[in-house]
RNA sequence: CGGGACGUGGCGCAGUCUGGUAGCGCACCCGGCUGGGGGCCGGGCGGUCGCCGGUUCAAAUCCGGCCGUCCCGACCA
């Protein structure tokens, strides 16, 4: 319950110039957030609010799936980093103390939490076991941006789950993919569960939860009972249309054409008729890299493009595009490679799966040439796989998916013993054998939640938040000037509500506009902080002995309510317009 | 890491090219009017012009270095 008149909303007029999201602008115009530093923010008190409202509608789905809440240093030693192999991750903070000793600053807790269980799970008797906390993270992001989306400091809810083996991690994903659901079903906000790539979490599975706006970094590939992100995605192409069959492969002069839509003009062809050559160096031959020369000549169609991430996976390891002139030197002249007699013979090729079985158009390894009528398996050795990036108008099980703008507000992920085994971490089982905990991590930053929200629901006015995450459900706005009988009826109705335990139990909490401004002044901000429900204490509706209400989502006029109803009438209109506020 | 832009009072900006009194709107303070859409009038407070160095009689302005912020790309649990 709190007067405005007494409270820090520092509202602006204008968004700081350098202001481009649309929640960024807003959660600094409605007076939620300040900037620090780059990616540094502070959470002034109605923003803070937001978050911690967040907070506990994450932190009830947690308890309610019987996960145990802690607290962990952000602050630690660097050596479980360093036996995980996460050290050298450049986005990692890393500090020394005043004896000189290494120390990181966690940009999640995987380690920290896998350092604990060591020590105090010893039984199988102890699992499963669950643990999450609220905690700062600092990343060393090399780009900030957006506001409180893309933060270097910023709080996540992490949570750990171990488990004596793989069925028993699969399950407790399960539970907590069910409580995620939950959580952002309750939340208001637009979303999806996509499959995701692991990154550099390492591990066997992972899920990213997807909020749908313009300010996102994610692509989502979307279709009936299918959600991926781009990253992952796989769907059935549209068809192709090869080039004539030939014999062998027929040199055409293509000069000074580069580009895959200039060839296809020249030849008279579909785009889909050539083959585009992409060549990348396999940067570290880690861990079920394949066999074989680092350089590879990745081919997908004219009309597709390459998906590093899912070409990463076909070749094992990690890639990065070579250099020119390790293309000259190995292949040929860029801008006319191709896969037939590349210079050097350690060129191997992987070919997309999208590519039909047909002849087709490649660069020619000679300047100002390609090559029509190339068939794969004849004219080249190559492995297949899936490494085109999805887009619009492919299918899946029949149906065309589109593609959207996300913002990830959260992220599952099944670790198995990514962790435990680099950190000893084990548990005597029912054979009295030593085995590693399989553990799983979900993470979910509620400063995305709110800002996931403020751009999928604002409309020109300013913020109108879901009825789950505002910073107060009720604001309320007395009109006409100081002394007058408008300012007395909203002070009596104020207190009336204040004084309702039910309300405050229900944490249906008001917001007291009793400063002494204009009437435009107080409803813009009133629209601009966008709480669901506003009530309006003005000269008009007070002749009438009644309270304006105005639903903020489509500042729809509610049915007015009378002034006089006190106790529990009051608490029962009020919590009947609170319920059916979006 | 590559490219671009910017740094002048709390916010938004002008002034910089062509060196010479630091300015405007909003906000803020005081007084008055107004009181259903950031209203009006009058009077005020507030700025080492990001930092350091140089050139000059004189630097927000010219030169050099550094720092910071934003945008695009690379990167990103």
């Amino acid at each position: 319950m709190t007067r405005l008149s007494e409270y820090l909303l520092p509202t602006e007029r204008e968004a700081p110039a350098d202001a481009e999201a649309l929640s960024h602008r807003l959660m600094v115009r409605a007076g939620l957030v300040r900037q620090l530093g780059a990616g540094l923010w502070t959470w002034l008190p109605a923003g803070w609010r937001v978050h911690r409202k967040i907070e506990a509608l994450i932190r009830a789905e947690m308890e309610a799936i019987g996960a145990q809440e802690v607290l962990m240093p952000v602050l630690g030693p660097a050596e479980p980093w360093r036996r995980t192999g996460r050290y050298d991750i450049p986005e990692l903070f890393k500090l020394r103390d005043r004896r000189e000793a290494e120390l990181v600053l966690a940009m999640t807790h995987e380690e920290i939490v896998t350092y604990h269980a060591a020590q105090l799970i010893r039984s199988y008797r102890d699992l499963p076991l669950s643990l999450y906390h609220f905690q700062v993270k600092e990343r060393d992001e090399p780009r900030p941006r957006a506001g409180v989306l893309r933060t270097r400091e910023f709080i996540m809810k992490d949570a750990y789950s171990f488990d004596r083996d793989e069925a028993g991690m699969n399950s407790t994903y399960e539970r907590f993919v069910g409580a995620y659901d939950r959580i952002m079903e309750r939340t208001g906000l637009r979303w999806y569960r996509v499959q995701s790539d692991v990154g550099m979490m390492g591990g066997l599975g992972a899920h990213e939860y997807m909020a749908p706006c313009a300010a996102g970094e994610n692509e989502i590939a979307l279709a009936p009972g299918y959600a991926a992100n781009v990253e992952v995605a796989s769907a059935q192409a549209r068809p192709a249309s090869p080039d004539a069959e030939r014999a062998a492969p027929e040199e055409v002069s293509t000069p000074g054409l580069t580009r895959v839509e200039e060839v296809a003009q020249l030849l008279g062809v579909h785009p889909s008729a050539l083959l585009k050559a992409y060549p990348v160096v396999r940067a570290a031959a880690g861990e079920g890299a394949l066999e074989g020369p680092a350089l590879w000549l990745a081919l997908v169609r004219g009309d597709h493009r390459v998906n590093e991430v899912k070409l990463a996976r076909a070749l094992g390891g990690p890639v990065r595009p070579a250099r020119p002139e390790e293309i000259e030197a190995q292949i040929g002249p860029v801008g006319f490679i191709g896969p037939v007699d590349p210079r050097s013979g350690d060129v191997r090729i992987v070919l997309d799966q999208a590519v039909p079985a047909g002849c087709y158009v490649t660069g020619a390894n000679r300047p100002g040439a390609h090559l029509r009528g190339v068939r794969p398996g004849r004219d080249f050795q190559h492995i297949s796989a899936d490494i085109r990036m999805v887009q619009e108008g492919d299918t899946v099980a029949g149906h065309p998916i589109v593609i959207e703008r996300a913002i990830e507000v959260a992220n599952i992920f099944k670790l198995g013993v990514r962790y435990s085994t680099p950190l000893e971490a084990s548990y005597l089982d029912e054979d009295g054998r030593a085995k590693p905990l399989w553990m799983a991590s979900y993470g979910i930053g509620p400063a995305r939640i709110a800002a996931a929200a403020v751009e999928q629901l604002a409309d020109e006015r300013g913020i109108s938040w879901p009825r789950a995450l505002a910073p107060f459900a009720i604001h309320l706005v007395s009109l006409g000037r100081p002394g007058s009988e408008e300012r007395a009826a909203a002070e009596d109705l104020y207190e009336r509500i204040c004084a309702s335990e039910a309300l405050r139990a229900e944490h249906i909490d008001v917001l007291y506009d009793d400063r002494d401004l204009g009437t435009g002044e107080k409803l813009t901000v009133a629209e601009l902080l966008g709480c669901p429900l506003r009530l309006t204490v003005g000269r008009r509706a007070l002749q009438r002995g009644e309270v304006e209400v105005q639903v903020r989502r489509g500042l729809l006029e509610g049915a007015p309510l009378p002034l006089s109803l006190e106790g529990e009438e009051l608490v029962r209109a009020l919590r009947e317009r609170w319920q059916e506020a979006p």
